[in-house]
DNA sequence: AAACTATATCGTAATATTGCGATATAACAA
DNA sequence: TTGTTATATCGCAATATTACGATATAGTTT
């Protein structure tokens, strides 16, 4: 039952790991900060830069093109990708809220210290 | 071919990767969650919290504690689990610097808009 | 039109992940 | 000791992910 048990988590903590699993491949990674460095940032030429085939990177475009993180425009007869900007900051707040939960609790109260 | 092809990329994004994947499962994030809203986190009670059963939490907390974000102390019979504070400021510190890529770029140069 | 370039999608194979019952181990309780 | 409670691990089944060749589609070039 490779399967996950969605129904029985929150809303809020399938949607974090739905987002975490974006990150979760190294090869999204470099397309993410391919696009951010370039600017624009075509298929072929990740093709090129990454070493894996043209079909591969295309599927890992998809996702994260689907999830909204990334959008491309028709420029000739290739596309050109960039970071939609609010679904980034979005991701990022989200990703600091979590990350905060366990900072503000150790600051304030000190209380989840342990002996390991 | 289910394998990731990790020798293509950087030990940078192959780390930040295997982080996200940590959290890119519900269960974990709850898990994560529980063990610092009640500072100490039993095995047997996130069954009962969670609704999973109690083999598939071990095996959720073995990856959160071969990846260093949990440990474990033993206590009675049963073990109390809690966050490695150090770890966590790490992640937290390497993917605050991962989207600070784009944030840097968008308001320093404002390069990356596009028009979708 | 014909050749070329670029991207997306289909189909498939290999591997990974998720989930759980069954079982082993260890500590505690009676 | 015997029974109870708690956790870890083994083994397996179901599903998901990763990767890529082949092919379809669309724009550019000659």
């Amino acid at each position: 039952m490779g399967i996950t048990k969605s129904d029985l988590f929150t809303e809020e903590q399938n949607q974090l790991a739905a987002m975490a699993k974006l990150f979760s491949h190294p090869a999204r990674i470099a397309i993410l900060q391919e696009v951010i460095k370039s600017k624009s940032c075509i298929n072929h030429l990740l093709v090129q830069e990454l070493g894996l085939a043209q079909a591969t990177i295309s599927q890992h475009l998809k996702e994260l093109k689907s999830a909204g993180i990334l959008c491309g425009s028709v420029e000739g007869n290739s596309i050109s990708y960039c970071i939609n900007t609010s679904v980034w900051n979005t991701l990022q707040a989200q990703f600091i809220q979590f990350f905060s939960l366990y900072t503000e609790t150790n600051t304030t109260t000190a209380s989840s210290s342990c002996s390991c």
